[in-house]
DNA sequence: GTTAAAACAGGATGAATGACCTGTTTATAT
DNA sequence: ATATAAACAGGTCATTCATCCTGTTTTAAC
């Protein structure tokens, strides 16, 4: 037979592929309910190139979030809030853009980190450890620019109130994907806005 | 051979052990990540009586939606809510309550209702509309609540600050759920103290 | 007392899943 | 140029899972 030539090896773009296909069915259907087949066959992969990748579906797991939730989180929420002149403005910013984007497609999937850490971090010590990595995280980013944009002087202080918005918001989210509405997040933004100094 | 009577047809008493048996389990480990099997070894039933009441995983998974999680939800919050004194003074009681039961085990499960709801919100629409139901009795005792104990007047803003109490809390619990930490719910608390009027 | 239906027991089954395995092609190092 | 390992293809395999099936016992109706 002729040299096939259709082969290009590339395994940064395949890692990427699986791990672009495996995020988005996580995030849509969750960790559990998605079978790897699904992820194969959306990123149109072979089975010897998977498992090459990542040997186990726990790997590729712990692979989506520490490579795309964690990056979903800064790119939504941490960078915006630090480019802000203020992170009360900032923090608003974010969510009123999100309820824009909501409002815009039909449905609501839910915060990526929110949805995998509530199903993961029960069961196995691995993928709570690396969800509460993201959450600290976030929770600190929030918390240095609180602090540092004269919203707040008091740094733990500044902490807990970027705990605070991180839960409020994340359990506002929990009841608009819930309800298929984002008024809970609209009325979370009104709350906080009223909320931090 | 000798008649069994063994048996002891007791239809509710089965159906409620396997209700109880199935909302442990998937409390604890999520609803797609709990076999049948295990639910029926926990509560001791055999396939056929089990099937005899539950048909298939989603008609358990939406009886425990209705007849344990609403239950939960109603028990630990909104009964206690409405015997106080003031709605505020409920809520705080509530989340102290909480807190101190979870300080006293070792593990924090999370809410039961927000795991469930944020794993089988987004498949399937009835697990979706269940969810979102008991959601809306949760948010409406609160809000009646906070409307008629004179923390606040207008019933619109009521509604809105209890499902903002609400979301505050489902979020400050997935990440006490995550960090396997309390802390996000003793901020959580605190500040729902300056919050509520 | 007879009949019908509900309540239960225990096992069987087909489908689906996650992991694995053998071969082939491409890149890299020497 | 050659050896070695990585990258990839395509298929298999054991296991697990949810469901269903046949048969027995209990309850209820008439």
């Amino acid at each position: 037979m002729s040299p096939q030539r259709l082969r290009s090896n590339d395994p940064e773009g395949m890692r990427n592929r699986i791990l672009d296909a495996a995020f988005v069915a996580f995030v849509a259907r969750g960790y559990h309910a998605t079978a790897m087949t699904e992820i194969r066959d959306l990123a149109g992969v072979s089975g010897g190139a998977f498992s090459h990748h990542f040997p186990s579906k726990k790997q590729l797991g712990l692979a989506v979030l520490e490579a795309r939730v964690a990056g979903a989180v800064a790119q939504s929420w941490i960078v915006p809030v630090q480019k802000a002149v203020t992170a009360k403005a900032g923090i608003l910013a974010v969510m009123t853009a999100i309820i824009t984007e909501l409002e815009g497609r039909g449905r609501v999937t839910g915060c990526p980190l929110n949805n995998l850490a509530l199903e993961l971090s029960g069961g196995d010590g691995d993928f709570q450890t690396a969800c509460a990595a993201i959450f600290d995280r976030w929770q600190g980013a929030l918390g240095v620019e609180l602090a540092g944009t004269g919203c707040l002087e008091d740094a733990e202080k500044a902490d807990s109130l970027a705990g605070f918005v991180i839960a409020a918001y994340s359990g506002a989210m929990a009841m608009a994907k819930s309800r298929q509405d984002v008024r809970p997040l609209r009325d979370c933004r009104d709350m906080l806005d009223q909320i931090i100094p």
